[in-house]
DNA sequence: GCCCTTGTTATACACATGTAAAACAATTTG
DNA sequence: CAAATTGTTTTACATGTGTATAACAAGGGC
């Protein structure tokens, strides 16, 4: 039959449109509900580069996460490094960065919580999210130092519970509370964690 | 070709199976790799029950859902009761209970994971998860007013919002933190919330 | 022991899945 | 303009999916 006609484009430029497809399928449908014709289609391509570029839609998924998280960890870094010297701003700032676009847009959320979902029983997304998981924990324990927090460890797994629970509770119902209210509820958290 | 030999069994008894499979199996498979053939052998049943129990594999989770939520109310609910009449007692019976077996089981909380998963993109499922999460900060609010606690609406967001972001953590990861750890940092929130 | 009820299994069906690779088309080069 | 390169589509394949239901078997009643 006659093919749909294409403009042929680098590497590069197919990978990430494929990764920007995955992700927003993620947020759409959740980790049960995404498939290869899906994330193809979405990417405006036929579902056999995601073979041709990624192996197979799991290297795809694995290669979605490590870019999420690179977005992420990217704006949250520019958030603290725009606070300037003072420690307790820079910490204020990582927090408040977590609750306003573009991290707290709900699509970027539900992405994130498919990955949770995933890490669950995938040992390859599990390995990912242990990662960033410490990778996170270790930038807000020296945040945390920096206040003079004691008891740094506890205090990262604390701060960052709280914030994947109030980005949980958003993923699944904006309404809950307001991004203003989250922000509040985490320096509250923190005057506690620091004394 | 010959049939399986079987027992005949009453409804409750085949449906109560059913669901306890459904959560084995959401909890090792995670949301997105839970089938009706691999729930009808968790069960030690033939596919076709699933259908002629509960409709159909979307009606068993959400009534696996409406179990596993019950369940854990009624350890919650046992946990408050038995601290005695003293609010504050009460309520750290509570936050303690999330973090102690059976609650705090991996596949207990895996199986809640996969329900977050599955509200994400699932309507059925995401108005039974706003439904239990609705109960449950009405119940913690009024543990909190029992102690004096201002604003108690988003009190309640932050003390679920930890316990859940600590829960996830754990279903994750268990090496993270201990039961005991994850107790302590939500005293510490706690005393922050109440003043 | 036979009959009846109904719980249950096995099968069929239509559809969806991920992957592999042949074949084709876009684009560059000479 | 033709040939070569290579990006890309389409197709085929094997397998898995959820649901419906015919047929059968367990077990109770008479």
């Amino acid at each position: 039959m006659a093919r749909a006609p294409f403009h042929r484009e680098g590497e590069a430029v197919r990978r990430d449109a494929l990764i920007a497809a995955t992700a927003q399928c993620l947020a759409t449908h959740g980790a049960g509900g995404i498939s290869v014709r899906m994330v193809a289609a979405a990417a405006g391509v036929s579902a056999g580069l995601v073979t041709h570029y990624f192996g197979g839609i799991d290297d795809l998924i694995a290669a979605t996460y490590h870019a999420t998280g690179d977005r992420i960890g990217a704006l949250l870094d520019a958030a603290v490094d725009a606070a300037g010297p003072a420690p307790r701003a820079r910490l204020s700032a990582y927090v408040e960065a977590n609750f306003r676009p573009p991290i707290s847009d709900p699509e970027l959320l539900a992405t994130w919580a498919a990955f949770w979902a995933l890490a669950g029983s995938n040992p390859a997304i599990a390995a990912i999210r242990d990662s960033v998981a410490a990778a996170t924990r270790a930038q807000v324990e020296a945040l945390l130092a920096a206040c003079g927090a004691r008891e740094t460890r506890l205090a990262a797994i604390g701060l960052t519970a709280l914030i994947d629970g109030l980005w949980l509770e958003r993923s699944l119902n904006p309404a809950t509370f307001s991004a203003a209210e989250a922000g509040a509820l985490a320096e509250r958290w923190l005057d506690a964690l620091i004394g």
